[in-house]
DNA sequence: AAAAAATAAAAAACAACGTTCAAAATAAGT
DNA sequence: ACTTATTTTGAACGTTGTTTTTTATTTTTT
């Protein structure tokens, strides 16, 4: 049997990925399986392995097309200043890894095979978000480095993915203290332990 | 066959975590199985499920291992002040990461089903992990209250946490900056931030 | 001490998984 | 219209965690 060019292969990749995005919202990873998502289509197995290359590979469909939700989320992100404006990223950030759960969590825990290291699409995708800081530290600190921006990028995105990814498994034990407070408190005191004055300060 | 007490079931249960944490440094967790534990230990998939429960549960005990094996070596960390000891902490906490790698993924990626949140255990070993840092951040700021020392403690682990992992599957794409100098930054600049002054400044 | 009951480990069976491969059905080319 | 090529499918394979049954050992009872 062969129902052939009713979808384009394109198509098929768009209505798996979506099928697999909707069904990991409802169960976890653990419960997804290839066979779900082809029977999900009205597609079988194989054909899916044929268009994706893997079960893996579908999953790093997802995968990007999750980053690339997040990316477009954190950069419709608007404030009055630069440090407000990493600080309602970052609550951009964990609103949206609580919103999508599941989708957020396999972004980082999927690990591939011994084959390559990124697809380099994901790698890009990552770079993006620390440029989106990055590009707000050139304004706060213009005084400082390249070097040290970049530097300063890691820590905050680093900070800030560290509690968001706490939270998402309640591993951070502190009933009372809640995630936003969390977020902003690490962007505040980082930038001033780092030399943030108040705009319009030192010139 | 009943190859009739053996091994108590302690043992069987030390055996099989002993054998799984092997396991998995050489291979990682999508290649880990109950029969290749099993078969390892000379005995049968089911007499593990008998024994643990589940598979799930067999993991849980290596996670549980790996997070006592961690804050052994946390606590035997001592520096000359606390601000130098949470440093030397976060840095004991990446290079533990990084040398049990495998292990140390598990214990942030399991997850158990819709049964118990967490098993009380794992609970107390995390939380155990936070007041490390407390206790520090009690000496260094004696005039703030336990809550804002609690809200601190998570946000240094949070960051220290996002920076080990992201940097175990190469997401933080600074070649440049090490992940020490990472770590070191942000301890420093975060507890500058809060207020941190060189000792016996204040009084 | 021998027989019966209880127990515990292993074997076998089961359903589900990702993947491979050959067959079947459609499309395209002549 | 017939042949060739393409593409989807269905069946098969090996492996997984788990359940159930069988078998061997230990314990208890008579």
């Amino acid at each position: 049997m062969a129902r052939r060019k009713e979808h384009s292969h394109d198509e098929i990749r768009a209505m798996a990925v979506e099928a697999a995005m909707a069904l990991l919202q409802q169960q976890g990873t653990q419960e997804l399986s290839l066979r779900k998502i082809a029977s999900q289509i009205g597609y079988v197995p194989s054909t899916l392995i044929n268009i994706f290359g893997s079960y893996n590979y579908l999953l790093l469909a997802v995968s990007e097309a999750t980053l690339q939700a997040l990316m477009h989320q954190l950069s419709e992100v608007s404030a009055d200043n630069s440090r407000n404006q990493i600080i309602s990223m970052a609550q951009k950030y964990a609103e949206f890894a609580h919103a999508q759960r599941q989708c957020f969590k396999l972004v980082f825990e999927l690990q591939l095979l011994d084959s390559e290291p990124l697809p380099e699409s994901q790698g890009q995708l990552i770079a993006g978000l620390f440029s989106l800081i990055e590009r707000e530290l050139a304004l706060l600190f213009p005084h400082k480095t390249v070097e040290q921006q970049l530097q300063m990028s890691r820590v905050l995105w680093g900070g800030i993915h560290g509690l968001t990814a706490l939270s998402l498994d309640n591993k951070l034990f502190a009933d009372t203290a809640s995630l936003p407070a969390l977020l902003e408190s690490h962007v505040t005191g980082y930038l001033q332990g780092m030399g943030y004055q108040r705009e319009a300060s030192c010139c």
